[in-house]
DNA sequence: TTGAAAAATATTGTATACAATTTAAACCAT
DNA sequence: ATGGTTTAAATTGTATACAATATTTTTCAA
C-alpha cells in the first residue's frame, strides 16, 4: 500500500527536464563539459544555475565543489566557479597517467575476462561503430571515452574503475581546450585492433595497442592560441 | 602600507588552536582519522563539529562532502556522516589498485631520479627510522605512509601523486579497521630493501620490493569482529 | 517487566538573509 | 577622449532560520 508519487510536492524544476537531485546535478553539468556545451573557461554563476535547476544556491555550491574536486571546475576564492582550463602541463600528466593506469587495468581484464565480458566489450565496441556511423558527436565522443571505463569496471575493481573514469573525463575537457586533430573514426580504429589482441589474450599486443592509441591521441592536439566562444548557461544545460 | 593583521576581527574559533578555513577543516578531520583517532563508524555530527571548529554547519557540510568523495566519510541520507567502514572487498581493491598505481609510477621515479631525488627519498627514509626508533606511533605511522606519496610526487606527475596520496589515506582506515598484524619496524624494512634497489636502479627489483610489501601488508589484515571503540570527537580533534 | 505506540527531542536538508568582496558603471579631472 | 577615482550593482562567502526526517524518550497496555 505504497502512497502515490504524485504525493511528493512538485519541486519548482518539475516543470523543466532538469534534476534537481544533487549527484544529476553534478552529472548534468559534467555531462554538459564532456560534450563540450560549456567550453573551458565558462563562468559558472551561482545564481544562474540555481535558476536553471531550480534549486537555491545552497545545492549549486555543493555541485561545484564536487566538480572542482573532480578537477572539472576551477574554483577561484571571491571570483567564482569556472569551467576547467587544464594547463598543457596537466594535459600531459592526464595522459601519462592513463598509460600508466589502463595498461594495468587492461592486463588484469585479460587475465580475468570472461566469454561474457568480452562479448559486453565487443558489442559496446559495436555501438561505437553505430554511433560513429550514424549518431550525433556528442554520443559518439561518449562512447569512445566509456569504452577505456568500460574495460576497468570488466575487470572488477571499482576503485581503478573510478580513477580511470575521472582521467576519461578530464581528458575530454582537454581534447577540447586542445584542438584535437585526430579524428574519432581513428580511435574507432584502435579500439577493433585493440579488441582483436584482447581476444587473442595476447596482453603484451594489447597493451601496446593501448599505448599507442593514447599516444596518438595526446599527440593529436596542438596548443589553441584563441579562447573558445563562451556558451550560454541556459542553451548548454536546458 | 599594509594594514596590521590584528584588524581581522578574530573569529569564534581562534580562542581554540582549530582550523577556521575549510580545507584546513578537510586535513584535520582526515589527520584524525589517519591517525586513528576517530575509528570507523564514529558518527561526525555536523553541530558538533561546527562547535568544535567554530564555524556554522555550512562549512562543516562542505567538508564532510569533500571527505566523502575522499573515501574517508560515509554519508547516509538523513542519517549523517560517519568514518568509512570499508569492506574487506574494497580493501582488497585499494590493495590491488596500489599494487597497479605505485609499480607504474615507481618505475617512472627510477627512470627519472636525480643524484638529488634519490638524496631525498633516502633522507625521508632516515626520518622514518628516527620516528621508529623514538617517537610517537603517530607521527612514524605517518611518514611510512607518506614514503609513497613521495616516491610519487618526485617521479613528477602531479595527477599521479594526487591518486596515490588517497590510496595511502584509504589504506590508513583499513589497517585499522582490519587489525594489521605486522608491526612498523617490518614495513621500515621493506623501505630499506626498496630504496637500494632503486638507487642500483634496478627497476624489477625495486618493483618485486615494492609488490612484495604491499602484498605483506595486505596479509598483515585480518577481519576483526568486535567494532572499534568510538571515541570522543572533542578529545580527538582538539 | 516487556513491547509497542505516541510524543518529544534532536539532527539533517534546504532555503533565505546578511556581510564581504568583486565587478561594472558613472563621474570627474586632465 | 583618456585614465583614474568614486559610486553603484552584482556575486560570493558565511551564518541563520525553517522544514523534513530520524532518533530518543515517554507512556501505556498486556
Amino acid at each position: 500500500m505504497s502512497a502515490p508519487a504524485a504525493q511528493r510536492k512538485p519541486s519548482r524544476a518539475s516543470r523543466n527536464a532538469v534534476p534537481t537531485d544533487t549527484h544529476a546535478i553534478v552529472s548534468h553539468i559534467a555531462r554538459a563539459i564532456a560534450a563540450h556545451k560549456l567550453p573551458p573557461g565558462a563562468k559558472l554563476g551561482e545564481e544562474a544555475l540555481g535558476d536553471i535547476f531550480g534549486v537555491s544556491r545552497t545545492k549549486i555550491r555543493q555541485a561545484l565543489f564536487q566538480l572542482t574536486s573532480d578537477k572539472l571546475v576551477t574554483l577561484i576564492p571571491g571570483r567564482g566557479a569556472f569551467v576547467a582550463q587544464p594547463t598543457v602541463r596537466e594535459a600531459r600528466e592526464v595522459f601519462e597517467a592513463r598509460r600508466m593506469v589502463e595498461t594495468s587495468v587492461l592486463t588484469a581484464f585479460i587475465e580475468r575476462a570472461t566469454a561474457k565480458d568480452l562479448a559486453v566489450l565487443k558489442n559496446h565496441i559495436a555501438e561505437q561503430q553505430r554511433a560513429t556511423d550514424a549518431g550525433t558527436a556528442q554520443t559518439r565522443n561518449h562512447l569512445l571515452g566509456d569504452f577505456h571505463t568500460v574495460i576497468a569496471r570488466l575487470a572488477g575493481n571499482d576503485v581503478m574503475t573510478a580513477i580511470v573514469a575521472e582521467l576519461v573525463a578530464r581528458t575530454s575537457l582537454i581534447t577540447l581546450l586542445y584542438q584535437n586533430t585526430r579524428g574519432a573514426s581513428e580511435s574507432l580504429d584502435d579500439h577493433h585492433t585493440l579488441m582483436a589482441a584482447i581476444e587473442k589474450r595476447d596482453a603484451k599486443q594489447a597493451i601496446r595497442s593501448m599505448i599507442s592509441h593514447l599516444n596518438d591521441v595526446e599527440n593529436g592536439l596542438v596548443l589553441k592560441e584563441e579562447r573558445p566562444v563562451i556558451a550560454d548557461l541556459r542553451s548548454a544545460l536546458g
